[in-house]
DNA sequence: CTTGTGTGGTTGCATTATAAAACCATCTGC
DNA sequence: GCAGATGGTTTTATAATGCAACCACACAAG
């Protein structure tokens, strides 16, 4: 076989979380539904995508239960695609992504958007990453261990 | 043209990481070379990916500034691939890709790790978004707002 | 009921990216 | 300088992507 390598049984999270959706739309597909674009058309709209790729990720994602396809919602006999939790799970992911352009690109002049609180209407500060006692943690304090073996019928 | 589209001078800071780390497999690289590979052939060996590919990759991910080739280390004539700040700061996203695998995985019992805390050995929290003030925010309480203009000339 | 229009796709075909394997150049030890 | 390891490139085959054309259905007007 010739095929794209799959990622899908790795024991790596990361390669997992890229099997579903590592790829190049899927992240945009759902960053513009995070936004709150349900509709076939609005998607290929917004994103000036292939309708028969946008086709294909919608399926993907509906399969990695990512999406959901609603019945309707306004009435008309065409369905919709809304994000499940799993989906709307991605949202550090992309904000993570964010951020990253906003740090390090070249030319961040280019970037049209700011994340921002709501409330104050002011930036949000990078994501944190903290220990459980609520410590500041740099990549160099942190480290992989094996995953501990699951506790066997005991709730 | 019929290539790949590419999501250079989109104004999308998600769209401008993704072009330079949007692919099957760059973020596995980076994941590597922040392990502390950087030769060739560890990357080979460790990912299993095939070299034609491998080399197409380093050499994209050095053309965007993540990883720099140095030219030697241990004396042997070769070089190495080590990761600038840039790529360093891709650390966030690993982090939120891992995390999302852990917690909306089908099949979490197939990850074989964990990360924690290097004192404690205990697992790090989720990543936490909050406002200039401290407040922890959900992704309902931000919105985006078009970049301020760039203030000219007044350093 | 027939025609027209908009939405939501699928199909066909050309082009590009990816993969495996073979090949080649350079270095390293002897 | 020869054998094997290292670090790739080339060749060739298959899969994914992108565009355009097409089809099915809903809905509205005439």
């Amino acid at each position: 076989m010739v095929k794209r390598t799959s990622f899908e049984g790795d024991s790596c999270p990361i390669a997992r979380s890229l099997e579903a959706i590592g790829d190049w739309w899927s992240l945009l597909i759902i960053r513009e539904a995070l936004f709150g674009l349900r509709r076939f058309g609005e998607f290929q709209n917004k994103l000036g995508m292939a309708k028969n790729i946008l086709s294909v990720r919608l399926r993907s994602l509906v399969d990695h239960g990512i999406l959901t396809t609603a019945p309707a919602s306004d009435g008309s006999a065409y369905q919709e695609y809304v994000l499940t939790p799993k989906g709307r799970g991605t949202f550090p992911i992309l904000v993570a992504l964010r951020q990253w352009s906003e740090e390090f690109d070249d030319h961040p002049e280019e970037i049209a958007t700011v994340l921002v609180d709501r409330e104050k209407g002011r930036p949000v500060k990078k994501l944190e990453m903290r220990a459980e006692d609520g410590r500041l943690l740099s990549p160099a304090e942190t480290m992989l261990k094996p995953r501990p073996a699951p506790r066997r019928r005991s709730a």
